[in-house]
DNA sequence: AAGTTATTCGAAATCGTTTTCGATTTATAA
DNA sequence: TTATAAATCGAAAACGATTTCGAATAACTT
């Protein structure tokens, strides 16, 4: 299938390359004949520019790469959308990869995405990355770069976060003002900052409210799923048979955190109050309803675009370019799971 | 930020451009010298082609395109997962668009993605869609093109689907098995296939065990979401206060019935057994939990890309391909909230 | 009428790679 | 030694658009 060129509505026209080339854009130095008898017969030919030799003239293809970890997760299919719909409007597209939790698929999309010459990249963070030499060779080939949520604080680029301390004093002082004294935490994996800074959060929250801190009852995910919230709920309840309330990583192991619960016929939020993390959906129509952190994961995408694409442009036009983080509002979410005063 | 090209090896070697690029490949008219002092270079400047000019020499940017109505869907998003690990695998990249179930949007995307010249298009098409003009586009393009899941069954292409009729027909009969006489059907919107088929299957069910089909016991969906089951549980206990059973067109959906149900004291199995269709996470962590159709959403994404593939390399070898049909298994998955005989 | 200024156009270089096809060199055979 | 075959190489033409810069024409001045 022959697709036109300019080449072709030069030669049919009787005029040259640079003209018709002129025509179809905002030069003024083509007559209004010219343009016109171009831009009718760019139509009827139903003529669209090859984008591989803009690409390669340009030195761009308006495409953006985005590496997260998995791409079957509610807060960030959620952050996708918000990504994709907002590139869209500013005429992006873009090309998603996935690290599967693991740093070594992690350098590889780095580096598939740098070959592949994308304008930008948007990404978070694997749990598995301790390591960041990938990630600074973004930085040495100078490609517009903004981190969100799991990110590296030490690397130099625009991030788009929550704080996450912050949320977790929230989540855990919630707890307390429920009347809890002994609140278990199951916390996210070793390196992700945000499990890190969650973690501190609830500890916190407990020196602030005089409760000593005490690391037995801190449980830490490995792969932070359904079953992790079973087996910790099990092991929380054995370990410590007075445990009243647990601050849990994210809504999906709190979830499975609950199916045990149930089971066993231990009361929630009676005996155990609960609160999760990120407001997945499900959380709202479980039983009980899991309270937990709402994190605007549609508006992080959205920004961590914006915040792309302000540098994008820098970079084009040679501005220097100064990166920003943006910290974005979190609000605790009460829902029967974690509600032991009955208002 | 400077990329070595070919040229500046070729200047550094003192040799031509055709030479180093003939090194850089498997071509047998290159010395074991030069080629190995070639990429000796090409290693130390950390070369690599330039995607761009590869685009345009090779007319193919080994990208592919896919479209689904939403991101931020279970299904969608496993088969998604699905797609990008096998292009991976193949040394393709995805680029994903939404078309938000909006006809005039998923239009607007099949064009982007012809402009963009991708190698191939996947696409499961929006609840709106009963215009197949846009689809037809990029058969005239002679674009590799594979539909799944919501697809138009009078365009020639490869699709990956279920048997909807058949999924819908063992779901149908495994509440009838259960004892259900009076069994209401929530479906989809009225052009997807799928929810054709499906409802299709009800009356098969019904028709296959002398149970008279009742048109006042379906409920159509307009956007498939929880608030609608909600609102159709209510109206059909309203309606038909002797229903004992659901087959919902979704879990989504089915899960706002239950929730319906659950707040409003009516008891599931035992007087209303409900399945949906899907088996999203959530429905094996509510309650009850619910029965479902469970449906190879990965596999689907995989063979899906298989397919698009095949295609691709024929349309590049200049190969006739003809479209193929791959229909995938689903199973009942047996839960609580349609098990009225206990076992 | 001659000089000046706008208008309108196009030749050609460039982006970086791929590939054809002929040229050159080297090795082998007669 | 000459003819032939094999092994290496490179010039040049794509791929299709963008953009610079100079040329040509038209339109005004005085």
């Amino acid at each position: 299938m022959k697709e036109t060129t300019l080449k072709e509505i030069a030669e049919a026209l009787g005029i040259s390359i640079t003209t018709v080339s002129k025509a179809l854009k905002q030069y003024s130095d083509v007559s209004d004949k010219t343009r016109k008898a171009v831009v009718a017969l760019a139509k009827e030919l139903n003529y669209t520019p090859n984008s591989f030799a803009v690409n390669l003239r340009t030195k761009e293809s308006k495409t953006i790469g985005l590496i997260i970890p998995d791409v079957v997760h509610h807060f960030f299919s959620n952050v996708i959308n918000g990504i994709i719909a907002e590139a869209g409007k500013m005429g992006y597209l873009a090309i998603i990869l996935q690290s599967n939790e693991s740093l070594e698929l992690e350098i590889k999309q780095v580096a598939l995405l740098i070959n592949k010459r994308v304008d930008g990249i948007i990404m978070s963070l694997s749990n598995e990355s301790n390591n960041d030499f990938h990630i600074k060779e973004i930085l040495r080939k100078e490609i517009p770069f903004v981190q969100f949520d799991k990110i590296c604080k030490l690397i130099p680029s625009s991030k788009v976060i929550i704080n996450d301390q912050k949320a977790a004093m929230k989540a855990v002082q919630h707890l307390i003002d429920q009347g809890c004294k002994k609140i278990a935490h199951i916390r996210g994996p070793e390196n992700p900052q945000n499990a890190i800074d969650r973690f501190i959060g609830y500890k916190k929250a407990l020196e602030k409210n005089g409760i000593p801190y005490n690391p037995k009852l801190v449980y830490t995910c490995k792969s932070v799923i359904f079953e992790e919230g079973v087996e910790f709920a099990k092991q929380i309840i054995e370990d410590h048979p007075d445990v009243d309330g647990i601050f849990v990583i994210t809504d999906l192991v709190a979830v499975g955190v609950l199916a045990y619960f149930n089971e066993n016929g231990i009361q929630v939020p009676k005996q155990v109050a609960v609160i999760g993390f990120s407001n997945w959906f499900m959380s709202q129509v479980i039983t009980p309803k899991l309270s937990t952190v709402d994190q605007p994961s549609y508006e992080m995408g959205v920004i961590a675009f914006d915040l792309l694409l302000e540098e994008m442009i820098c970079h084009k036009e040679g501005k220097a370019f100064f990166a920003r983080t943006i910290e974005l509002e979190t609000s605790i979410i009460e829902r029967d799971s974690s509600l032991k005063i009955v208002k």
